[in-house]
DNA sequence: ACCGAAACGAAAATATCTTTCATGAGTGAC
DNA sequence: GTCACTCATGAAAGATATTTTCGTTTCGGT
């Protein structure tokens, strides 16, 4: 019935990406996840719906498909892809964010940074579109699959975590978390690395793999090496439908906000990588309390000689 | 805290009577008003709906109907009596409402992260406290110190970026950047590497040290000789009375977020020094625009095979 | 008990939403 | 270049939901 899953390789492939409940404000993250996989008349559907979400919700499906100059069925579609059963549910979304976006927030910073900005407008501007990108990112995150991805992590055996690039950095972060707190973690940096190590895992093992345009081989393929020795295998991406998720046991989506070229694209999107590692984190630090708290105040202890003369002084608490 | 907007009590409110505009949250009010005037089975509905609007919202007319042992008739002439046309717009409102009250309710998260939180509740948690770590930060950056530390990047023969540990990570993220718009940047890991690095420097020439204690030995040392070297050193720090700022011509300050046993220092350090970097990124690639723009647009040229088949455009939903 | 008025619900009528299906545009193979 | 194929798309049929109509029931007054 759904074209949209297409029933991957290795049987094995759980619940994808897109089996979420219904977005209740999620709806403009949503959107800009999921335009790139859109058609054109989908996505004009799609844009009108974000860009006047209560105008929107004013219109019957033949008023709106009037509107995007489409027909009915293609906003029905494309409902359905916003991850609505149908267009009386989206609308109904629609009316709910109209009404959040009226009483709550009106000012927003939609400029985006241009090259003759004075710096205090660049950095209220930094600050806001990260902001914003946390809160997309929380509101979009499938808390099943993340429950289902902390469970593997702790229970893993060993765990590799795949990124190139900015996305390195990430997986780095996520590796030094979890030594900190005993659970063995790699994070190679070279392709070639990545690969070897893949092969060494096994069921029980965790792989997981980083990459916000889902469909960056360097990062798949030691995924896919990992997916076919049988470890319980992740993806955390910006592209529910890329590549990546082909070899992804639990996808995570990680949301996409408008760039420019002063602002990357990869700054969003580290913002929005870390945001999930964090939660991986704290849900396994959660899972392992017992063995992860002692571990933790050890590792403290271990740094404090390495923070010279920590006597800053006023403050400094902790000893 | 005074989004308490709720109630309606403002002048607006004149259109008690019934002959008059879809009302948007006054919903409760209405209904208490209009309570005498309505008959039996009208007001069972109206309770209904008043007192669990996010259920009804979700109910078509028949659900609402059984649901308050009522017919499909009754229920449309209640939604005529409180103002609607009909009962999709109330329903419609309804959802609006419901939107409302939830959004209302969300400042709860003052808590910490408990052990036994849900997942879903690391998730909110985590998010707003990094939201509130970038606010903080934004608002407590010093625009001057951030201006003339720009000033030093942009005209730097190179940069060294110094880091240990997490902030290891934010400093390689830095250097990424720059590398991207062809300045010459490193981020020595290791901390003899990084006094072998500093030596080199002279004036001219920058060495930024990023450390949130503001009084880890391994940064400050190569700091120390870059500054005494003639370099202009910039640090990153969350204690602006810290050591490191012995040797720092500018200080960057960073925001402290509370931390607990879940939630490292780490984290919220980690998101504010990122902040920080993004905006002195920013505003170096504003400087150098006219030399950027391109050496942006080759980076992306560069990468782009590497990334599978990254086409942006329509269809290519996975083959 | 009888009358009238209003409340009420069953079901018809209508509007709205969903599904199916045929068409045509685009794409890759040859 | 043509051909076969896939897929996006909208028209119209089909299914639901909403609104209206209209007859029955209920209740108060005499």
């Amino acid at each position: 019935m759904k074209e949209t899953f297409a029933s991957a390789s290795g049987g094995r492939r759980a619940t994808g990406g897109g089996s979420a409940p219904p977005a209740p404000a999620a709806l403009a993250a949503k959107v800009r996840t999921l335009a790139p996989s859109m058609t054109r008349s989908m996505q004009r559907v799609a844009e009108a719906v974000a860009g006047d979400p209560a105008g929107c919700a004013a219109l019957t499906v033949t008023g709106l498909a009037e509107l995007t100059g489409t027909s009915e069925a293609t906003v029905v579609r494309t409902a359905r892809l916003l991850g609505y059963p149908g267009y009386r549910d989206l609308r109904l979304a629609l009316a709910g964010l109209a009404a959040q976006q009226q009483s709550g927030r009106a000012p927003a910073i939609t400029t985006d940074i241009a090259v003759d900005d004075p710096i205090a407008d660049v950095v209220a501007k930094l600050a806001y579109d990260e902001q914003q990108t946390l809160a997309d990112t929380a509101a979009g995150l499938d808390t099943v699959q993340l429950g289902a991805a902390v469970a593997a992590l702790a229970a893993a055996r060993r765990t590799d975590v795949y990124g190139i690039g900015a996305s390195n950095l990430v997986a780095q972060d996520l590796t030094q978390k979890m030594l900190r707190i005993g659970l063995i973690a790699h994070a190679p940096g070279d392709p070639h690395l990545a690969v070897t190590n893949a092969v060494q895992l096994r069921a029980g093992d965790v792989a997981l793999a980083i990459t916000h345009s889902g469909s960056t081989g360097d990062v798949i393929e030691p995924l896919r090496v990992a997916f076919e020795r049988g470890a319980t295998t992740i993806a955390i991406t910006g592209r529910p439908d890329g590549p990546v998720t082909q070899y992804a046991d639990h996808v995570l989506t990680t949301s996409t906000a408008r760039e420019s070229e002063l602002r990357p694209a990869a700054m969003s999107s580290r913002t929005s990588q870390l945001l999930v590692v964090d939660c991986l984190f704290v849900g396994v630090a959660q899972r392992t309390y017992e063995a992860t708290a002692p571990a933790l105040a050890a590792s403290y202890e271990a740094l404090a000689h390495r923070h010279g003369a920590l006597r800053g002084g006023a403050g400094d608490r902790r000893a």
